[in-house]
DNA sequence: ACTATTTCCTGGATGC
DNA sequence: TGCATCCAGGAAATAG
């Protein structure tokens, strides 16, 4: 399930592979769910444009495009500017291959590439999403927690009385923190999942931030390494190996104390937890 | 203005 | 072996 990490790796494999590279054509899928904007936008926007870059915003890749269909430099002439955007929800991939490649099921998107590649979206459970920003820059929500200082995190939870496991995944306020890193970070400033936001004082939430930071850039490196590939051809091969503590061990003796890490539900995400170590 | 719950979707795991 | 059921999860929609 790509968070923050993933999402981040495979931006920067993408950057690597297709930027430069001019967009000729593209085709979507009939089933219009994947589609944020309309078909028939997403294409306008797409084709003929130049892949300027791609960078991560939160868990969304954006693709900054440039109008390429005016030929080379008209002298003067300011490029349009515009955005792909893509989420990869729970399953979604972005593959890049040779146009005679076969079609994968659950293929929504084909982007055709000057350079003879493709760049195609493949979704079984169909959570992505596909969208285009023009003019106004993509507002991706919250702030990245990579980059927030802990003035700007405290705020975010001032008030709230909503678990602060809820309030870690609300991407209005944090971007790009999914299940995984949240249950991961908790642990590790040692803070329950069920606890209320606002109840948390300043150097318990300082300790969240450092966590958070050190989760997402732990997964970062070694994502980086286990998955760089993840955008070539069938990609997938087991996801990063950051070695959760908490994630997916429930019933397991906890690593700090060995009680047995408990799992419980909250607004429908399993969440887990040591009892002892995490108040 | 918030917060909690439901919904979407399919493949893989589980149970009888 | 086959079939039904449950579960995973991000975020939008809905309900309270």
């Amino acid at each position: 399930m790509p968070e923050l990490p993933e999402v981040e790796t495979i931006a920067r494999g993408l950057a690597k592979r297709v930027s430069g590279d001019v967009i000729d054509s593209v085709w979507l899928g009939q089933k219009p769910e994947p589609l944020k904007s309309s078909a028939q936008e997403i294409a306008a926007v797409l084709e003929h444009s130049l892949i300027a870059t791609v960078r991560r915003m939160g868990k969304h890749i954006v693709f900054d495009l440039e109008d390429n269909s005016v030929g080379p430099a008209r002298s003067g002439s300011t490029p349009i500017r515009a955005q792909w955007i893509v989420h990869l929800g729970m399953t979604g991939r972005l593959q890049i291959c040779e146009a005679q490649s076969e079609v994968l099921k659950h293929t929504h998107a084909i982007v055709k590439l000057a350079s003879g590649r493709e760049l195609r979206f493949v979704d079984p459970r169909r959570f992505g999403r596909l969208s285009v920003a023009r003019a106004a820059e993509f507002e991706a929500g919250g702030i990245e927690p990579l980059e927030a200082d802990l003035d700007r995190f405290l705020v975010l939870f001032h008030g709230r009385k909503t678990p602060i496991k809820s309030a870690l995944l609300n991407q209005k306020l944090l971007r790009g923190v999914g299940n995984i890193y949240a249950d991961e970070s908790l642990f590790r400033a040692g803070i329950r999942p069920r606890r209320r936001a606002s109840t948390i004082t300043r150097d318990q939430l300082a300790a969240l931030l450092a966590s958070v930071k050190e989760v997402l850039r732990e997964a970062i490196a070694l994502g980086g390494s286990s998955i760089s590939d993840y955008v070539d051809a069938d990609g997938e091969e087991g996801f990063f190996q950051l070695q959760h503590r908490v994630y997916g061990r429930e019933g397991e003796p906890c690593l700090v104390c060995k009680t047995p890490i408990k799992r419980i539900v909250i607004a429908g995400r399993s969440s887990h937890y040591c009892p002892r170590c995490q108040k």
